[in-house]
RNA sequence: GCGCUCGUAGCUCAACGGAUAGAGCAUUUGACUACGGAUCAAAAGGUUGCAGGUUCGAAUCCUGCCGAGCGCACCA
């Protein structure tokens, strides 16, 4: 019996109580049943009594002892407590219990998915760091929490399009021209340019491919490394991304949206609304009906429009794309965007609270020696995407950014994940994963096979440890739904290590193989099927972290 | 000054208003002639920044204070 099932018929039997007469209550759309921590309180537990208790003006117990007498009438339920303030604690039979495993590996891959977002349209952007240089950290962190996100929400049947926006238009890109420029003359890089190994090595590139490039007017000179560098650190950026495991199904260009005429075109549009206005030769937008704090500019005095101005042009085209729901994953230097974003939403004529939802991730520090890395672009010193999977691989770099919320600032020591990478939590978790291959491989070798799921018999997964194990099988669906409508990956981290502790202890205390020269028995087998689904929801919780899934390590 | 986010074990972090606040690391002590010891068992470690409030119940929600980070452009 799985916990929705379970759910399923705690209200049924709340409905069966109120029909009978023996309360006088709204019957609730759904009930909350959960794992309790303490083991004495059953397999699961539930709070219905405590929450009917005031609309039905009865004591909590009373609730709960009128609920109890129904329940326990479910096959499958072997027991109901009622304890504390009220609560119902329900023990299954072991039979009912064990079943899950048959429908964990009978689902395969598609345990765990649910389709509470079946037709929702999401877009999710993410990274969209500015092309004149390396992802450093902070984009990292977004690389793997973002690209988790897309899968889990995916799994949760939401049809989603990743996305990353390149700030290829503006002064920083000529900068970044200008900087590449003077690297390739031998001359010192300009006042406030860009400047590292990696300015050099593109100027480098640039010159090799167009040999006669330094003889050309400085002009001209500008815009080769301006155009060629933007495309060159743009293929750089994807190219990491890519071997992070980071899928972008959309590389949007802002420069397109000026050069489409679509910024000019969502100025309109949003005049047509009513919100565009001019003061002192601008057009501004009067964002201040919405909750931002001052109204923006779309169009300078001096004629050239905005990067605010792109952004409301960007948004309408996700919109325009057919995307209900858009995601911005910014960094923390960027919460003052979310007021005017969801200002953009609403001047539209969109739901602010709906139709846009901005993430904030707080930054990540990075330790080495005890002493915090202190990044600055001069001294040459920023962390990159390419540094951190050099370091620790593209599992741990994964599995250590995604593993905690965005919500709290993150800190990396960098001589532990180097050094003690053994200890990463990563590992724990891949670990039961390749142990349980590895049963499974002794076990093809033995010539044991589970058998077929009509010989399957639940009922001997009777042990605590095998109990837990089926417990925490069972709370996988809950957990992708709630990471998805939460936008929490780090549920999904946190959840496979709780399942990979609880299945090494089932590991350490139940004996799955024969040993010497026993014979496969019937606990044989239905060990065999418990493995299999826990290899299973591991691996498909792995696969919603994009990690490996390892046979062997 | 205004705003956003955060404050939990020595450290890094969990805990969708639920029962005794949990893991890992570090520290201490045990377990391999049994399926992978990258494991397991046990000990120790807390006034959840402080003070009020809301309720059957608060780390979680509200208010104030303290502390930290980051924002408050006709820049991008």
């Amino acid at each position: 019996m799985t916990p929705a099932e379970l759910s399923q018929a705690v209200l049924s039997a709340v409905r069966a109580v109120v029909e009978a007469g023996g309360l006088t209550v709204a019957v609730p759309d759904e009930v909350t049943v959960e794992r309790p921590k303490n083991k004495d309180h059953g397999d699961y537990a539930t709070n219905v009594a405590l929450q009917l208790a005031k609309p039905a003006g009865r004591p909590p117990r009373q609730v709960a002892e009128l609920v109890a007498a129904r329940l326990a009438e479910v096959p499958g339920v072997a027991k109901v407590d009622i304890a504390g303030p009220g609560f119902l604690n329900i023990t299954l039979d072991a039979a009912a219990q064990g079943g899950l495993a048959r429908t964990v590996v009978e689902a395969g891959a598609a345990y765990g998915r649910n389709d509470a977002f079946r037709g929702l349209k999401v877009n999710l952007e993410f990274v969209s760091a500015n092309p004149t240089g390396p992802i450093h950290i902070g984009g990292v962190r977004w690389a793997a929490v973002g690209d988790s996100l897309g899968r889990i929400l995916r799994a949760c049947g939401a049809d989603v399009t990743t996305e990353y926006y390149i700030n290829d238009a503006g002064v920083q890109i000529s900068k970044f021209g200008a900087s590449l420029l003077a690297a390739a003359n031998g001359r010192p890089v300009p006042a406030d340019g860009y400047v590292g190994e990696y300015i050099g090595e593109i100027a480098k590139r640039i010159v090799d491919a167009h040999p006669g490039v330094l003889e050309l007017p400085e002009p001209e000179q500008l815009e080769v490394f301006r155009a060629e560098g933007l495309e060159l650190m743009v293929a750089e950026i994807r190219r990491s991304m890519e071997e992070f495991g980071a899928h972008f199904d959309v590389w949007f260009s802002e420069k397109s949206l000026h050069e489409s005429g679509a910024v000019g075109t969502a100025i309109e549009r949003l005049r047509e609304q009513g919100h565009v206005f001019d003061r002192d030769g601008a057009v501004w937008l009067r964002t201040t009906d919405f909750g931002d704090d001052k109204d923006r500019v779309l169009i300078k005095a001096d004629g050239d429009t905005t990067y605010f101005a792109a952004d409301a042009a960007y948004y309408l085209s996700k919109r325009d794309r057919g995307n209900e729901v858009n995601v911005y994953m910014l960094g923390a230097d960027h919460h003052g965007y979310v007021g005017r974003l969801k200002a953009i939403a609403a001047c539209a004529g969109d739901d602010p609270e709906h139709n846009i939802e901005v993430l904030i991730g707080q930054f990540v520090k990075m330790l080495k020696d005890g002493e915090e890395v202190r990044m600055s672009k001069r001294a040459g010193n920023i962390i990159t995407i390419d540094d951190v999977v050099d370091w620790i691989g593209v599992d741990a770099a994964r599995y250590s950014l995604a593993r905690s919320s965005t919500d709290s600032t993150l800190t990396l020591d960098i001589d532990v994940l180097t050094s003690q990478s053994n200890e990463n939590p990563v590992y724990y978790v891949q670990y039961a994963h390749a142990r349980m291959s590895s049963v499974a491989r002794n076990a093809a070798q033995l010539g044991i096979d589970k058998g077929a799921a009509g010989d399957f018999r639940p009922e001997l997964l009777s042990t605590q440890w095998e109990s837990d194990l089926l417990g925490m099988l069972g709370e996988f669906p809950r957990v992708v739904a709630s990471a998805g409508e939460l936008r929490e990956p780090h549920r999904v981290a946190r959840y496979l290590e709780q399942l990979a502790g609880t299945y090494h202890r089932f590991y350490d205390n139940c004996r799955i193989l024969p040993r010497g020269d026993e014979e496969a028995t019937d606990l044989t087998r239905a060990r065999l099927w418990l493995a299999e689904a826990t290899r299973t929801v591991i691996a498909n919780g792995l696969g919603l972290l994009g990690v490996s899934a390892p046979e062997r390590m």
